[in-house]
DNA sequence: GGAATTTGATTTCATTTACAACGACTCCCC
DNA sequence: GGGGAGTCGTTGTAAATGAAATCAAATTCC
């Protein structure tokens, strides 16, 4: 892989490179890939599958509506996510008493069983990939990226749902 | 939206929001709505398409591989990017002298133009983002989106190629 | 020098995804 | 209490994506 850095290169100021969305994106395509490679490989799961998990796992009964709210997801990626999960008995789906519309998901004792080993794998991956960072860089490209989701959550306008992957 | 915030909530220590990699999904995505949007209203042009463009007006005539080593992109995007903008009449393809395998990939003078209307348009919208954040907060992030690029790119092994969007 | 392997680029195919339409139901208001 | 508007969730369809197959040309290795 030879480069040919002087042929024209730079002839304007720009430079890919350090343009932020695009490292923004480089690095989250990157470390999603590796995430969707290990609930892949281990569990079976997609990564909506796993988030639709880990929210009902933590909140526990929930319609559709609010997994999307609390999971950043469209309502198609979580009405998909959960037919897949109610199919292989991970989650029950019920009809909402107080809505016609509306339907409860929750865990099923399988769902809550794999949800159980789910949590870990996220928190190991998660620990691994903080081990190429500070602390306090770590701690602090939380805060940032929060600080600039909500900034252009302002400028965007109303929220479309989320998360490609 | 109304929340059930007692019911089950933080029955294990598992809270999605403070998660880093579904932090770094979410933002990327959004910012890369933002630039989708822009790019698709006022070019016509997908962001696979920019960053091809972007990447042979900065470095010249390249060869697709190249293109994609510079834009992470994998060479089935970058292949499908080239053709439509040859189609556009942005870009040029041309057999390499040198390889008869190999193709070049410049930009046609209708491309200069675009290109040089594009490049503003970045510019301007990550200027806009960073209004939301102190100086400071941005370097660091950019810097820190690096580190830690690098650091998955050495635990997951090498590169597929990059950047879903 | 010629078979076997590797590489550059495109194409094919199965899957994933987003967008829009839909059916079912609730809510609001006259 | 009945009609119109809005909401919840699902499904159909068309485009985008990635993995593997394909094709052509170069490189390697007897």
């Amino acid at each position: 892989m030879k480069s040919n850095s002087d042929d024209k290169a730079m002839q304007d100021g720009f430079n890919l490179e350090g343009f932020l969305p695009y490292r923004l994106s480089v690095t989250s395509n990157r470390v999603s890939r590796l995430f969707a490679k290990q609930y892949s490989t281990q569990f079976g799961l997609t990564i909506p599958e796993w988030r639709v998990l880990a929210i009902i796992g933590q909140f526990g009964t929930l319609s559709p509506t609010m997994v999307g709210a609390y999971a950043a997801m469209d309502k198609v990626k979580v009405s998909r996510a959960a037919a897949t999960l109610v199919a292989r008995g991970l989650l029950k789906q019920s009809p909402d008493p107080k809505d016609g519309r509306g339907r409860l998901l929750r865990l099923t004792r399988k769902g809550t069983t794999v949800h159980g080993g789910v949590v870990p794998l996220a928190q190991e991956i998660e620990a691994t990939l903080a081990q190429g960072l500070t602390r306090a860089e770590w701690t602090a490209l939380n805060k940032v990226l929060v600080k600039l989701n909500m900034h252009v959550m302002a400028i965007e306008g109303p929220d479309p749902g989320d998360a490609t992957d």
